[in-house]
RNA sequence: UGGGCUAUCGCCAAGCGGUAAGGCACAGGACUUUGACUCCUGCAUUUCGUUGGUUCGAAUCCAACUAGCCCAG
């Protein structure tokens, strides 16, 4: 009997051709498109993996490659583990990433748990990265073949049993193969732009989408140096993130940037380009997938943010859900919120939140 | 209101008689399934505190005025 798997399809070009793989390799494919944050209003938005266009355009790409569509609601999901955690952290003086949220607890938590539910065996994405069965017997998760698409980092937060439900046609694609392939479908989202920015935050103004939701309120406060030395005001604490240099409107003579965000004061530490740099990475929330834990110290490939081309650091457990990086070159920009993620030999090790 | 110094883009700052460097900030674009970073482009075409003067020609020399700073008071 062929296999069933739901495929989470944006109405984009790559989980349209990941359908149309998993439906070539003999599977019995079912596409869902996740409702998870529109508002009423029907308008519909070009860009954004999670676009209201995308019902349409997924609805007929399905319809192309010969497959039942269904649109699933995951509204309350996506607000409660995306947007609610998004505002939060923002408030907290954090940044964080809402792409890992949404991958963990939206499209596989709660798109896996519904298509069990319809008699799915696996559920699949178009995800630039592949699944694989490792020899310890768990569930790796390996990088894309084309490097510069690889989109492990914002999933090394699947735990071992959404692994194993888990198909990712596209490891082993470049774009420019997966839009040809498009292309030759004669999909009519061939086309579509790459998907950016935050998907529930259409025209970008993150600081704004807070200030409209956020039950508090946010208030100005002092720009200062490490030694305690006020240079001017910021518009409050949303607005920025550590390693951020444009939007201070501080002449300094030379670059500053963002090196730390003070909830408690409501403070923003501005330095120096060297200042920003730091070898030392704390990590909390830990995930481990290729391998069950970090038993000893270890080094590892590491990044700090989805767009870092990575660094040398090792990696060492220091608490019971405390890891500790130390990097054999400083980084700029170790943004507590954000996730480092350890690799090794092209397979995630496992990552965790960073906090300082 | 005696003496001295300084006034060039939002900030800092080159320029020293020959037709306005640069850095920061800012704007736009590229990159990007987060925020950022990075990269590219733009940014004083009758203008160099003001008004006159000298000169073929001045931001650069001179004078007065204005403003700020410093020292004496």
């Amino acid at each position: 009997m062929k296999k069933k798997v739901v495929v989470g399809m944006s109405g984009g070009v790559d989980s349209s051709v990941a359908a149309w793989l998993l439906k070539e390799q003999g599977y019995d494919v079912i596409g869902i498109t996740m409702q998870v944050w529109q508002e009423e209003s029907f308008e519909s938005s070009e860009d954004g993996c999670c676009g209201l266009s995308a019902v349409e355009d997924a609805k007929r790409v399905a319809q192309e490659i010969g497959i039942p569509h269904y649109v699933m609601n995951f509204r309350r999901e996506f607000k409660e583990s995306v947007i609610d955690y998004f505002i939060r952290e923002y408030v907290e003086g954090r940044t964080p990433n809402p792409c890992i949220a949404c991958n963990r607890h939206v499209k596989w938590e709660a798109l896996l748990k519904r298509s069990l539910e319809i008699g799915a065996d696996y559920i699949a994405t178009g995800h630039y990265a592949s699944v694989e069965r490792l020899e310890n017997g768990r569930f790796g998760l390996r990088t894309a073949a084309a490097a510069k698409k690889d989109q492990t980092y914002a999933l090394y937060n699947l735990t071992q049993e959404q692994l194993e439900r888990t198909i990712m046609p596209l490891g082993k694609y470049t774009k420019e193969k997966v839009r040809d392939m498009a292309e030759n479908q004669g999909f009519l989202v061939a086309d579509k732009p790459d998907s950016q920015d935050i998907c529930f935050i259409p025209d970008g103004d993150y600081a704004a989408y807070i200030k409209e939701h956020a039950p508090w309120e946010i208030f100005p406060g002092n720009f200062v140096l490490t030694d305690g030395t006020v240079i001017g005001q910021h518009k409050g604490i949303i607005h920025y993130t550590v390693g951020q240099r444009k939007g201070l409107g501080l002449s300094m003579g030379c670059p500053v940037f963002v090196i730390e965000i003070r909830k408690e004061t409501n403070e923003v530490v501005i330095g120096t380009d060297e200042q920003a740099r730091v070898c030392h990475v704390r990590a909390e929330g830990l995930n481990f997938m290729a391998v069950p834990d970090l038993d000893q110290e270890k080094r590892v490939w590491a990044k700090i943010r989805y767009n870092h081309k990575g660094g040398w650091c090792t990696a060492k457990r220091t608490g019971v859900d405390e890891l500790l990086c130390t990097f054999e070159e400083p980084v700029r920009g170790v943004t507590p919120g954000q996730a480092v993620v350890l690799y090794e030999d092209g397979l995630v090790l496992g990552g965790g939140t960073i906090v300082r």
